[in-house]
DNA sequence: CTTACGGCCTGGGTGC
DNA sequence: TGCACCCAGGCCGTAA
């Protein structure tokens, strides 16, 4: 499951190679999820590629046209589940599931495969771009504290969903934000606005901590993940919660609970992330608002128009 | 507008 | 052996 630690990683190894080589074919297998196949075949060819660029979970293949006119295009790819984007000799069998093969002016060819086909493939102009991107929220890793806390203080969504939401923050998904809630002692659960400037600042610190480390791994192999050049990442094995229902928190030895929350599986340690509302000693609650005064909330006030107003000059 | 929820995409794994 | 069913995660539409 492809989340930013995964696609950064792929990015990375994929820029090192990929910039400058010169797309020479294009082949399709099934393309049920892919929004317009046939752009693909007939634009890609003799295009070079221009750089990788990683925005929340997608990748970015800038392109330049084949002839050096025309537009510019960028081949967008979100690799869902079980997506993956491997650069390999061309000589190399293809493994089942594989739904592209883009062959590379240096004998090497860049193939999808995707046994879930949950992956897009999209070939964008810069407005698609726009569109498709400029909704998302706030990159983690490039976000300030501060802006951190204004996204997510104002919201009365549970926590686990706020994270989830790409529309908030954008990169996450579900084994990143488990982890990052244990890391931080907050319940999936929590209603944001219930933690705290204290709280929040835990949770911006612990999410950009699993993140960074998480990249260090090269990305977490749970099942079908693989990098650019089809290695496992390492980071499963640093995991605190995700999957590990039933066994003892690494913190406290409580045992891990799994539970549903928006929809989605996931694992906390009922001792050390307390479910909100029970304690009133560590709840924020009202009480903490009021001592925080007029202040807080001004703050907040003024920096969601911020946001607001910052949300619409994205790339 | 915000939030919650259900459904959809697909096929591997599980249990009977 | 075969079959039905559950589940994964992102995203979208709908309803409150």
């Amino acid at each position: 499951m492809p989340e930013l630690p995964e696609v950064e990683t792929v990015a990375r190894g994929l820029a090192a190679v990929l910039a400058g080589r010169r797309i020479t074919a294009v082949r399709l297998g099934i393309t049920d999820f892919m929004e317009d196949p046939e752009a693909l075949r007939r634009e890609l060819p003799g295009c070079r590629i221009e750089g990788v660029q990683r925005y929340g979970k997608y990748l970015l293949l800038h392109l330049a046209p084949a002839n050096g006119s025309g537009a510019c295009g960028c081949l967008l790819v979100h690799m869902g589940m079980t997506g993956q984007l491997v650069l390999e000799p061309a000589a190399a069998p293809l493994p089942p599931h594989t739904h592209a093969v883009f062959a590379l002016d240096n004998g090497c060819r860049l193939r999808y495969t995707d046994v879930r086909r949950f992956g897009r493939l999209f070939l964008a102009t810069a407005e698609d771009l726009e569109t498709k991107l400029a909704p998302l929220g706030a990159d983690p890793l490039e976000t300030s504290e501060a802006e951190f806390c204004v996204r997510l203080a104002c919201r009365r969504a549970m926590i686990k969903a706020l994270l989830l939401d790409q529309h908030t923050l954008r990169g996450l998904g579900n084994i990143y934000a488990d982890e990052s809630l244990w890391h931080a002692r907050i319940h999936p659960t929590s209603p944001a606005w219930r933690l705290g400037h204290k709280r929040l600042v835990r949770l911006y610190r612990a999410v950009r901590r699993v993140l960074r480390d998480a990249i260090r791994c090269r990305g977490s192999s749970i099942s079908d993940y693989r990098d650019a050049a089809g290695r496992m990442g390492s980071y499963q094995q640093r995991h605190r919660v995700y999957g590990r229902e039933g066994k003892p928190c690494f913190r406290c030895h409580a045992k891990i609970r799994r539970i549903l929350v928006a929809g989605r599986g996931s694992y906390y340690c009922p001792r050390c992330q307390r479910a909100p509302g029970i304690s009133s000693r560590s709840a924020p609650s009202v009480r903490f608002i009021a001592q925080q005064g007029g202040g807080y909330r001004a703050r907040l006030r003024t920096g969601c128009s911020l946001i607001s107003g910052a949300r619409s000059n994205h790339p």
